[in-house]
DNA sequence: GCTATTTCCTTAACATGTTAATCTTTTTAA
DNA sequence: TTAAAAAGATTAACATGTTAAGGAAATAGC
């Protein structure tokens, strides 16, 4: 049975990267301003919404892998954007809190950073913008499983 | 104003990264047997389903840079998987070709990679599979700018 | 209490993503 | 026809993705 793989231009992996090529491609713009990489602005995103956190929770949030956010830390520590402390009470944690300096880069583009995000909402229309939102997070294997 | 970013949860980009894992996972461990990376598995398809082509429409149709797809095409090659050659009338151009060492690769996988791709159908229900990749499609800069 | 296991994190090694600089070949334009 | 500009591709440099191995601290079981 000689059954043939979608072409790759109906492919779902290959959609996914191209729309994330689209969609990052003004942020980057945006951040290179900044002399911030996009993870760094997730850390970043992620620190001020929560608060202080420990590095396991703050890789499953950011959606970073272990060993990048160990990577990441060190450089964004060296340019003053976040802190981190040991745990006093279990040594092998490692605590992690936004500093003023990363915290004025957030206030600083969030208002340029929302009107990009209203810009592909009305390019797909709001309804869509939703559904896209709940289709993706049915694939999202930290949500069900 | 102090208007605020959307939570990190329900950023689109986030989603994005966070549905492409849930997609990779699979197709990742049945790449690992073959001793083969994510990519170069896409650069195969690419080369399988239109012949040979220079490298920048392979880039274009693999969705990777070109420096990126520079490295891969000469790990590619040492494995035996592609051959590269150069244009005859234009110099500057490299044409790239799949193996038979290749081939094999993409056909033995096809049934394999075709069930990952219905599994993913099944859990998202056909009309929603559908409707994810027009909704993406919107946001592939290439579709249309 | 003491060792084996587990947990949290870091290092290592290799591949890719991203931007900028460079190199070669071709094309343009005077 | 020849120097400047453009096109195709590579190299370099740094950051991240990915998997595997290693290291230190805490916990479980005996």
């Amino acid at each position: 049975m000689p059954f043939k793989l979608p072409s790759t231009s109906r492919s779902l992996p290959i959609a996914l990267i191209r729309a994330r090529e689209g969609l990052m491609a003004p942020i980057r713009d945006m951040l290179a301003e900044t002399g911030i990489t996009e993870q760094q602005w997730r850390v970043l995103r992620v620190l001020s919404e929560y608060g202080m956190l420990d590095t396991t929770t703050l890789a499953d949030r950011s959606s970073l892998l272990f060993p990048s956010l160990t990577r990441i830390a060190a450089t964004m520590r060296d340019k003053g954007l976040i802190t981190q402390t040991r745990d006093k009470v279990d040594r092998r944690r490692q605590l992690i809190e936004i500093t003023a300096a990363g915290q004025k880069i957030i206030t600083e583009r969030t208002a340029q950073s929302m009107q990009i995000v209203a810009d592909f909402k009305s390019k797909l229309g709001p309804g869509n913008y939703e559904t896209l939102l709940d289709l993706l997070a049915l694939l999202d294997p930290g949500l069900h499983d």
